[in-house]
DNA sequence: GTCCTGCCTTAT
DNA sequence: ATAAGGCAGGAC
């Protein structure tokens, strides 16, 4: 009964891209996804082996080689009734899958009817890599847990994995970042960042963290990074310009894009654990940083309760 | 479209 | 062991 689904990361021999099967219970017979119904194939302490996206999240994004997927939870009856989080396995389990890199399969199905979903039956569309996750606030005031997927060996991915060079010089000034396609868009994210807003940011704070106050110190000199407040490219889209940025520590760096900081209007950096003040954000005069990113920034994060009642 | 049965994995 | 719940599937 309970033959127990053995979870099994990347390409399944014998299932190559494109491969097509009429039902669920097929691709679960050919141990592409643990499940029949279920989104995401996959557990918290795992990762994710596999997603099915057709259409079941109305939030969801299919572009081809960029997708956002909404995660499990809170829908009653088929419409959102509740808040979705990350205690929740699957949602946990692409998290896990973003942190560890590891590869998640997608399966499109035919009831997304998007341009990029088969007509009937599902299919096997190849390896994605999660390259982040934040929460959406719907118009109907309930959270979403959303991932963003993007294909492997498209331009992006290769170039995080370093096979493509990052170099400064095919920099465009920053301000074309509505352009494109959603995966040029993501792709834009790191090839055509502009080099100068890094280094001035880190120049201002001479590698110092403006969180924490650490200099990383390594024996070719000292390492901080640049962290942008609003990310970069689909879907997010924030500017790759100095008042956009930050410069961290690495392990700040993760927490503020992760979520377990974030700052208020004033500046002040808040643990997203305790909800209290953990101090103030480090400035320098020539570092002017734009509230409206920070805002964008919290949104991913913060549950901001609806104005109104005064 | 809506309803309802059934089947899997995961959690307790 | 048993229960819970999910981006099915088919019937109507």
């Amino acid at each position: 009964m309970a033959q127990d689904y053995q979870r099994r990361f990347g390409e399944i021999t014998g299932q190559p891209e494109g491969t097509w099967y009429p039902d669920r219970d097929s691709v679960r017979l050919n141990e592409l996804h643990a499940h029949n119904r279920t989104g995401i194939s996959g557990i918290r302490t795992d990762g994710a082996d596999a997603i099915v996206l057709s259409g079941g999240y109305e939030d969801d994004e299919d572009h081809g080689d960029a997708i956002v997927y909404t995660g499990h939870g809170g829908q009653k009856n088929g419409s959102q009734a509740e808040d979705q989080d990350l205690n929740d396995t699957g949602n946990a389990a692409l998290v896990k899958n973003q942190l560890e890199r590891l590869p998640v399969r997608v399966i499109r199905g035919w009831q997304a009817r998007t341009d990029y979903s088969p007509s009937n039956g599902y299919r096997y569309d190849g390896l994605y890599r999660v390259m982040r996750h934040w929460f959406k606030t719907r118009d109907d005031g309930y959270r979403v847990c959303q991932f963003l997927l993007v294909k492997i060996s498209s331009s992006r991915e290769l170039e995080d994995r370093n096979y493509l060079p990052t170099e400064p010089e095919n920099l465009d000034s920053g301000h074309d970042h509505e352009a494109g396609s959603p995966a040029e868009r993501v792709l834009s994210t790191r090839i055509r960042r502009n080099s100068k807003v890094t280094e001035n940011v880190k120049n201002w704070h001479s590698n110092r963290c403006q969180v924490c106050g650490n200099t990383i110190a390594l024996p070719v000199g000292p390492r901080s990074e640049a962290a942008h407040i609003q990310p970069l490219g689909f879907p997010h889209d924030g500017p790759d310009i100095e008042s956009n940025a930050l410069c961290l520590c690495p392990n700040d760096h993760l927490r503020f894009d992760n979520g377990a900081l974030y700052l208020t209007d004033d500046l002040a950096i808040v643990d997203a654990f305790t909800g209290s003040i953990m101090g103030e954000l480090r400035r320098h005069p020539s570092h002017r940083i734009d509230i409206r990113y920070v805002r964008e920034h919290r949104k991913c994060w913060v549950k901001e309760e609806p104005p109104g009642d005064a």
